[in-house]
DNA sequence: CCGTATCCCGGAGGATACTG
DNA sequence: CAGTATCCTCCGGGATACGG
């Protein structure tokens, strides 16, 4: 029964007394958007528009605000190319790439728990 | 420079094309609150009063809509004693316990990254 | 003690139109 | 193409009061 994650929850417990980690990461990684964002930058560099694509479209003014959160927090980089048509091209930074360890978690607890009913 | 996630990325790549686990564990760590509360009870089984003690105190109501949620989503179960006072007990399923995973690569994430400016 | 019932507010997020 | 500028909607969440 407690084979399996015991000792993360050792972990978990000694370090829960107070605001702990946890938070930390919550404050990069929220909203609805912010953790698809980052999904799909782990597979490399992308402009605004291929990003916006690749979520579900979400509306220009949305992810332009989570974008400039990310960046503000070093998550990622923002490049303009002067160029025309213009190309802006985000890539994570080293930080924001270290984040793969969480949505790799996220992703095989996903994959491990399919949705039974709803 | 990707020395550290490599695998990670291509796990992460090939299994991103569509849905992808992370939005279902998205959907399960939603709003604000939903985290703090599964973090809390991987340390044990705690009533109502404690819970909401131990976070940061939100309201009834909303620790309520949350934990009930949960509940639905079969990530902790909700025991009524039928004592008086009434003593009302939350505990997570072994769905809910292995979130554990997510938590801890959240914690380490957290503790790995205190932030730098704001 | 553990809620439910109301009322309310801020802000994430969408829609649309317009610019460099 | 990649935004910015407005306006607007929805709902997570708080505050308060009350009930079993």
């Amino acid at each position: 029964m407690e084979t399996n994650g015991s000792e993360q929850l050792e972990r978990l417990n000694s370090a829960v007394p107070r605001g702990c980690g946890v938070e930390r990461t919550l404050k990069v990684l929220d909203g609805k958007w912010t953790t698809l964002i980052v999904r799909e930058l782990l597979s490399g560099p992308k402009r605004f528009g291929d990003l916006r694509a690749a979520m579900g479209s979400p509306s220009a003014k949305t992810l332009t605000d989570r974008l400039r959160a990310l960046e503000h927090q070093r998550i990622l980089t923002r490049t303009v190319y002067a160029e025309v048509p213009p190309r802006v091209v985000y890539q994570l930074t080293e930080e924001g790439e270290s984040l793969s360890d969480v949505l790799d978690a996220m992703l095989r607890w996903g994959e491990a728990h399919p949705l039974t009913e709803d």
